[in-house]
DNA sequence: CTGGTGTGTGCAAACGTTCACAAAACTCTT
DNA sequence: AAGAGTTTTGTGAACGTTTGCACACACCAG
C-alpha cells in the first residue's frame, strides 16, 4: 500500500510508483507511440494498482481540449429530442466524449449566455439542436472559428455545418398523398415560422397543391409553433371556417395531437370525418388513437450524423462545413382516409 | 481596440487593462470583500471592454469547484426524465451550475466508469435518478464522500441522501380506487424489481388487496421492466388466464401503453371490458385514448428538490443525510370503470 | 513621532496536465 | 568500435485561475 491512499492519485504519483518520468505517465495516457511496451505495461499496472483517474480540466487546461461536447436544446422530455441525444451519445460515447447540456426552455437569451461559457474551453464543440434565433450567436461561434454542428437547422448561411431532415420533400408528399386520397381542401398548421424546417414545410405543402392544380388558400393555413395547444387552436379555427378543410397536415406529430383533440371536441370522427396527418413519427404517433400517418424524420441518425461531422471536423480543424439533407418518409396508418366516406358510412 | 484581438482574454489582460494586478481581478471576479469599490468598478468595466469570460477549467483546477453538476440517467426521451430534468435546471440555473450528462441507456457497467471519471473533478456533485444497480457504485461515492442525491430510488442504505416518491402509497391508491369501483381480479404488472420503487408499489398493491379482505393470486401478478413491451406482452399473458383480471395495474403510465395495445388486439374493449391504471402521469397519459387514470409522481418537484438538496451539502459539507418522500395523488381520468358493465351496455 | 490595527493590493506558488525540446539509450552501418 | 540515425525517456515551461502570505498605506491613540 502506498502512502496516498486519499486524495488524488495523479501523474506524478503513477511516475514515482512505476519508476518513470510523469511525461512518460502522460504519454501511455495519450497513447503516444515510441514508449518502449515493456515501460507502457509498467506504467499501465501502476495506474490500476493506484487506482488513477485522469483529471480533464487539467488535461483540459493543458492540452486545449476537453473530450466534452455542448448540446445545446430548448426543451427535454420529448421523444423528438430523446432520439436525438440517443444518437448523439452512440457516437460520442466510443470517441470518450462527455456531454454537457443547456437547455434554453424557450428564453431566448439564455442562449448566447451559453454559447460564452462553452467556447470558453469547457467545450471542444458543439451541436445545436433547432435553435430559436441562431443569429444572436452563431455569427460569434463562426468568427471565433469554434466547430459546432446544427441540427433540424439550417443556419443563417450556407458556411455552416447543418444536419436536417428533408422537410421540403416531406411537406410534399404529406400533402400528395392526401390530396391523392381525394382531398382538395387541406388544412395546414406551421411549425415555428422563424424556423426553416417549417417554412420547408410549409413550401412542400404549397407546392404538392399546384403540382395538382389546387389553388393555395391562405385560409387553410394556421400558424403554429411545433406546440400542442396551436395544434388545438388552428385546428379548432380551421374547423370554424365556412368551408372547413376535410383533412389536416399538422408541421409535426404533437401539433397533430392537438388537432386530434380539437377534431373530437367538435364531435367530429378522425379520419371518417376528418384526416389527420402529422410529421415527425415520434413513437406516440404510433399509440395514440388512431394511430397517426406521418412523416418519419430520422431523429436518431440525425443525432448520429450530426456528431460524426462534429468529431471529424474536431480531428481535422480543416475540414470545410458540409450541410446534409437526410431523407424523410411517409409512415401510413390509421388516420387518414378519402373525403366523404364518414358521411356515406354513417348515413349507410 | 488592444493587441489581443483574438485568443483568449485572461484575468492577466483584465488586469493590465485595469492597471491592477491580476490577484484584484480574481477577487473582483469572486466577490471577495476588501477591495476598493473604485478598483472593483474599474476591473469590471476592463471585463466588459475585453469580452472577458471565466475559464471554468483553471478556474476548478485551482479552486477546487467546477460548477457542474453530473446527471446519471439511464434513459432521455421519455416524459418522466424530461420533468425531473426540467426541475434540475430550474434550480442549477440560477446557482450558475452546468450539468453534465450521462445516459447509460441499461448498460450497467457504463454507470460505474462515470462515476469514476466524474469524481474527479469534473463534477462538484451527482444526481442519480433511478438507477439500474447502484450497489456497485453507491460506496465508492459514500466513501470517497462524493456528494450526491439518489431521485426516485432509495439506495442501498439509510445514509443516503434520496428524494422519492410514495410509491408504496401510489400502488395502495391505485389498487384501492379499482377496488371500490368493484374490481375483485386486478392483475399487476410490477417494474423492475431490482428497483425499490417497483416493490414499493407491489406492496402498495398488495396492502390494498389484503385490507379489503381480496386473497393475493401470484398469477395476477407479472414482472415487468418499465418499459412499452413488457407491459405488452404482461397484459397479454393476464388476459390468457383461464380467469382474467377485470383491471390491470401498470406500474408505470408506458406500460400502461403497452397494456392498452395488448387490450386492444384481444378486441376488448377500455375500460368497458377491462380498466387499466397507470403510474406517474407523464404528459402523454391525459393524450391516449382514453386518457389514463394514474397515479401523480410530482417528477419537477423531485428534481427541484433532490437538486436543492445537493446545492446545500455542497455548500455545507457537513449537512448529513436527508430523505424526503413526496406524495403521489390519484388523477382519475377514463380508462377505469366498475367491471362487467361493458357487457351490460354491449348487450343492451 | 511611534506602534498598533485595519484595509487594500501584489507576489509567488500551487492545481494536474500537455508539449516542445533536449538528452540518453539503443540499433545499425561500415 | 565509432559515428549516424532512430527510438525512448526526461526536463522545464506553459495553461488560467485561486489562495496564503507579505507588504504598503492610512488612520488613530498614546
Amino acid at each position: 500500500m502506498t502512502k496516498k491512499t486519499s486524495g488524488n492519485v495523479t501523474i506524478v504519483d503513477v511516475a514515482r510508483e512505476a519508476g518513470v518520468s510523469y511525461t512518460t505517465v502522460s504519454r501511455v495516457l495519450n497513447n503516444k507511440e515510441n514508449v518502449k511496451p515493456e515501460t507502457r505495461e509498467r506504467v499501465l499496472t501502476a495506474m490500476t494498482r493506484l487506482g488513477y483517474v485522469v483529471d480533464q480540466r487539467a488535461r483540459s487546461l493543458a492540452g486545449g481540449h476537453s473530450q466534452v461536447i455542448g448540446l445545446l436544446v430548448h426543451d427535454l422530455g420529448t421523444s423528438y429530442i430523446g432520439l436525438i441525444i440517443r444518437g448523439i451519445e452512440a457516437e460520442l460515447a466510443p470517441a470518450q466524449y462527455d456531454l454537457l447540456l443547456y437547455t434554453t426552455h424557450r428564453r431566448k437569451t439564455k442562449e448566447s449566455v451559453y454559447v460564452a461559457t462553452l467556447t470558453r474551453g469547457l467545450a471542444d464543440g458543439l451541436l445545436i439542436v433547432l435553435p430559436r434565433n441562431p443569429g444572436a450567436y452563431l455569427e460569434t461561434l463562426r468568427v471565433s472559428n469554434f466547430p459546432y454542428v446544427l441540427i433540424d437547422h439550417r443556419g443563417v448561411s450556407e458556411e455552416i455545418s447543418a444536419v436536417t431532415a428533408a422537410n421540403w420533400q416531406g411537406g410534399y408528399t404529406a400533402t400528395e398523398y392526401l390530396i391523392k386520397l381525394g382531398h382538395r381542401r387541406i388544412g395546414h398548421i406551421t411549425g415555428s415560422m422563424d424556423q426553416g424546417c417549417a417554412r420547408d414545410r410549409l413550401e412542400g405543402y404549397k407546392a404538392a397543391l399546384a403540382d395538382h392544380g389546387i389553388p393555395f388558400d391562405p385560409e387553410l393555413v394556421q400558424e403554429g409553433d411545433f406546440f400542442q395547444p396551436a395544434g388545438y387552436n388552428g385546428t379548432r379555427a380551421l374547423l370554424n371556417l365556412p368551408d372547413p378543410p376535410t383533412a389536416i397536415f399538422a408541421a409535426n406529430d404533437v401539433m397533430a395531437f392537438g388537432a386530434m383533440e380539437a377534431i373530437r371536441e367538435c364531435n367530429l370522427r378522425i379520419p371518417e370525418d376528418v384526416s389527420v396527418m402529422g410529421f415527425d413519427d415520434i413513437p406516440e404517433a404510433s399509440r395514440v388513437h388512431p394511430p397517426l400517418t406521418t412523416i418519419q424524420q430520422p431523429l436518431e441518425e440525425m443525432g448520429r450524423l450530426a456528431t460524426r461531422m462534429l468529431l471529424e471536423r474536431l480531428r481535422d480543424p480543416a475540414i470545410g462545413p458540409r450541410r446534409v439533407e437526410l431523407p424523410t418518409r411517409l409512415i401510413v396508418r390509421q388516420s387518414c382516409q378519402p373525403p366523404g366516406r364518414g358521411n356515406a358510412q354513417a348515413g349507410g
